[in-house]
RNA sequence: GGCCCGUUCGUCUAGGGGUUAGGACGCCAGGUUUUCAUCCUGGUAAGAGGGGUUCGAUUCCCCUACGGGCUACCA
């Protein structure tokens, strides 16, 4: 335990999406490794074969790369020492089957024959008979077909039929079960609670119980990283890393609050009403026929949604909360994760993304801004588009609204704000704009400096306050009554298309 | 129902026996920009309840309430 290298793991099991709550974990488990200098493993739990869901796998390891928290070992990542990563080939190879073994050997698990009908009936008759706790276990177990209490003879037989079975743990009575968990300190249960879970399930695949260990075993992991839903059943592992003799070399565990959903109760779910997504990338359900919406497609940058994610549930102690991955890495531990479940905000998630929004250069808000306008069938300078970027990107969120509040940068406004209109255009107006527009056009140097003060000289001239008639140039300009830098945009669209929209307005109105 | 975990502004959170209980998002107001947005400044708003322990408890302990999780041959 002491010294050893530091190895954590995600290990994700392919039934659908992965959602955010799962990069979470990821992202922790990765900082961590990374903080301590140590492996990322990617491991794929496909043990439960009913529920495998094609793709979904795929969809992990994308979803990964494009959060920028990438394993340096496991599926997808070019395997490693301890291939293969994923369970359903590990159990091909008789992992698992060799562990069940052993525990059965040292009698710690023993083998059950219960078909599910038999089990159903033994827990109604527990709940009809008010049992605390229904559950197969030391002493309901006494009651049930299994190697405990058929004769070795009848379980020979069984086992010669090809009979269907289980293999499951014997969990004593009556034991205090304590263990550590990095978050939450001391956590005390007693074994009467635990039931006897099954290990090795009838089509021979071993539970995520028994999988788990074994490969962690195996691997090498030194922390165990997970979501708090899996509290409860710690204590069943513990039983069985001690029934293994392995108990010293228990990985650490540390048991993630949960996201909770921003409205109402509850945790997580695949949709939300807040608009906001649940999936980092787009995750169609084949199913359903359902696509879900993905943090990249609405145009969040992975560094805005992994440092959003970061702070939900951790804090550096500090008054910090924009961090770069490597500032992560650096200031990230365990012991500054919260016990308590996060609600996730998502106006605090927009306001991440307009941080990292701003952080970027124009050159580089034009280049991902380009996209888009081709979309459109525009084409612009490099130039152009830069200083578009400039002076939109003060107030979006997203690059997409470059486009929904600056399109008029690219095409010339046919229709004009009414409540505009209606509240600022007066007799005077036509007259102003009018001879805005043909002092513009003998202008030598056009700049906003200078447009700036031809404007206020021909209000001054014309008597009428600048201020009246800013927002309406504004909305002969653009279309619309808000947005950048009035002279700044003048400038940037140059004089002949300034003059132009302005006669092209004046005709319109009215 | 049982077991486990949790509970500081609306939300994310800091702090921790004596604090004006701090920050961020949101919201509101003022200022700048003779428009809007940005920006700046300020404001709003919180330790679930009840018992202890203590000179003193938001902080430690207990109870209750509430929230969440688990209770499968799912993970």
């Amino acid at each position: 335990m002491e010294n050893r290298r530091v190895r954590l793991r995600f290990a994700p099991s392919p039934t659908g999406g992965l959602h955010m709550g799962g990069v979470r974990t990821a992202l922790f488990s990765y900082l961590y490794a990374k903080k301590l200098g140590g492996d990322f493993i990617l491991r794929i739990e496909d043990t439960d074969q009913t529920r495998y869901v094609k793709g979904a796998e795929e969809y992990i390891i994308e979803a990964l790369k494009w959060c920028g928290i990438e394993p340096n070992e496991g599926v997808g990542f070019g395997d490693g020492p301890y291939a293969p990563y994923r369970q359903s080939e590990r159990k091909e190879l008789g992992i698992y089957a060799k562990y069940a073994k052993q525990l059965i050997d040292s009698g710690h698990a023993y083998i059950a024959f219960d078909t599910s009908e038999e089990l159903d009936a033994m827990r109604k008759r527990l709940e009809a008979a008010k049992v605390v706790a229904p559950q197969y276990n030391s002493v309901t177990r006494q009651n049930m077909r299994n190697s405990l209490t058929l004769s070795e003879d009848e379980v020979s037989k069984l086992m010669a039929a090809g009979t269907p079975h289980v293999v499951r743990l014997k969990v004593p009575r009556n034991e205090e079960i304590r263990f550590h968990d990095i978050i939450r300190g001391w956590v005390v249960v007693n074994s009467t609670q635990v039931d006897d879970k099954v290990l090795l399930k009838s089509d021979g695949m071993p539970t995520y119980h028994l999988a788990h260990i074994v490969d962690d075993i195996e691997m090498q992991v030194s922390h165990c990283v997970r979501a708090e839903e899996w509290l409860p059943s710690a204590p069943a592992h513990i039983l069985i890393y001690r029934y293994l003799g392995m108990e010293d070399k228990m990985p650490l565990l540390a048991h993630l609050p949960l996201i909770l959903k921003t409205d109402g109760n509850g945790k997580l779910s695949k949709r939300d009403k807040s608009g906001i997504p649940m999936f980092p990338l787009n995750w169609h359900d084949e199913r359903t026929g359902e696509t879900y919406q993905g943090y990249r497609e609405m145009g969040f940058f992975p560094e805005a949604f992994i440092n959003m994610l970061a702070m939900l549930g951790w804090n550096p102690g500090t008054t910090q909360e924009i961090f770069s991955l490597e500032e992560l890495v650096q200031a990230f531990s365990f012991e500054r994760v919260n016990k308590s479940g996060a609600k996730f905000d998502p106006e605090k998630t927009k306001w991440f993304n307009q941080q990292y929004l701003r952080m970027k250069s124009d050159a580089e808000l034009a280049e991902l801004f380009s996209p888009i306008l081709k979309e459109h069938n525009i084409a612009a300078s490099p130039e152009f588009l830069q200083g578009v970027c400039k002076l939109v990107k003060e107030k979006a969120h997203f690059i997409s609204e470059f486009w929904t509040n600056g399109s008029y940068f690219f095409i010339a406004p046919t229709a004009y704000d009414a409540d505009v209109i209606k509240k600022r255009w007066n007799e005077q107006s036509a007259g102003f704009i009018k001879e805005v527009a043909s002092a513009y056009k003998s202008m030598n140097n056009f700049n906003a400096a200078e447009a700036e003060a031809t404007f206020k000289a021909t209000a001054e001239k014309l008597g009428i306050g600048a201020g009246q008639v800013m927002q309406l140039f504004r909305v002969c300009l653009t279309g619309v009554g808000g947005g950048p830098m009035l002279f700044e945009m003048a400038e940037l669209l140059g004089k002949e298309e300034v003059v132009k929209r302005l006669e092209t307005a004046v005709n319109s109105i009215k």
